[in-house]
DNA sequence: ATTTGTGAGTAAGTATCACTTACCTTCTTT
DNA sequence: AAAGAAGGTAAGTGATACTTACTCACAAAT
């Protein structure tokens, strides 16, 4: 099936090398498209070749980084056995990645969520994988007996989303530094076990 | 001190009724300043005499929609006694004005965080001062022994926007219907409580 | 009573930007 | 050799956010 997969043209590549270079500095918006090829060292035109407008660049940035991201996520959950070592991992493994890969946090936290097209890109069709992956592992967990049998799986995806999210924020945001371990279990702790003294 | 207020002028008042007309039905980059002046019924330069650009327009009209959000909470929140019951509060109340208040929360969760203008705006000072009261409760929560003393309040709070803000998200975005009170409730439970059986 | 100043609003630009069209060149396949 | 596809270029073009220079009304101040 998957048989000769010819490479990406130069071109194609150093045109998502450059954006992804310039997202580092700037917000979308204020990339234009100029800025992108000449920074590739190709013509404009060429952009329109490989991608249908500027944010389906964006989109297929996006997707390269959480289509890696999600790989690793998935490799490192084989190393839990019960269902809450692996939800503790993969909000321990999410924040690691979110805050190593820096593009695609501020890609999918900041800047893709505002268009609609974003919610009919494939990149958004590989969040839903991991959505999905999350909701399975707290069905097994209620079902093992490791969580209380009236949590609503729905409700507890949101909440560990959520707070995964919002606690990269400020760093994605203003650079703020993240103890990312303690944030990490602090999290579990307080989605686990409760607040309560 | 606050002496008289002189009123708006008719055509700024416009102008911002004109936009938020719009933002209901599109995403800001898809509306254009012709279109807001038209719809307005005044010309598209009398946009330059009250707002900067077009982004601080739309942080004008998130502030006003804050401005009342807060108010409400505040007003609220005098009701509950106990840092839980007030915490109980701001979770439901929060997730009430965001889902009743659509523009508002399409603003402030889907349009304004990609650009770093916003966060020297006064809408996002009026942010700030939401995140500092919960931050208050939480320590008063800690203090009186409601919440338990190794908790990090930062952290707490982060958990209690993150679930808000996404819980949210799916209303915004595709419009899917929401039980407010089930999923308020649903969230302080798993905070305060945990999830483990 | 006239001048002066100011706030509200208009009309006609302009530079910039995302995107398009037509074309060129160089390989590969038949 | 012919044909065709693939990679790439150059020169537009319409739309859009924003600017500039102006008008009008009216309230004080002289």
């Amino acid at each position: 099936m998957t048989g000769k997969e010819k490479p990406d043209p130069p071109g194609r590549i150093k045109i998502m090398a450059s954006f992804s270079r310039l997202m580092q500095e700037k917000d979308f918006h204020s990339i234009t498209t100029a800025q992108i090829a000449k920074n590739a060292d190709v013509t404009e035109g060429l952009i329109y070749k490989y991608f249908k407008n500027k944010k389906d660049l964006l989109y297929q940035v996006l997707n390269a980084h959480f289509q890696e991201f999600h790989e690793k996520i998935k490799i490192r959950m084989t190393q839990a056995t019960s269902s809450i070592a692996k939800l503790d991992l993969i909000i321990l493994a999410s924040l690691e990645e979110y805050l190593e890969n820096r593009l695609l946090s501020k890609i999918l936290l900041l800047e893709v969520r505002n268009s609609q097209a974003f919610f009919n890109s494939g990149a958004y069709e590989m969040v839903t994988v991991y959505a999905r992956t999350i909701l399975k592992i707290i069905r097994e967990g209620i079902a093992s007996g490791e969580i209380a049998a009236d949590t609503d799986p729905y409700l507890l995806r949101k909440v560990i989303i959520g707070a995964i999210e919002h606690a990269c924020l400020g760093e994605v945001i203003f650079g703020k530094p993240l103890d990312i371990k303690k944030t990490a279990a602090g999290i579990s702790d307080i989605i686990f076990n409760g607040v309560k003294p």
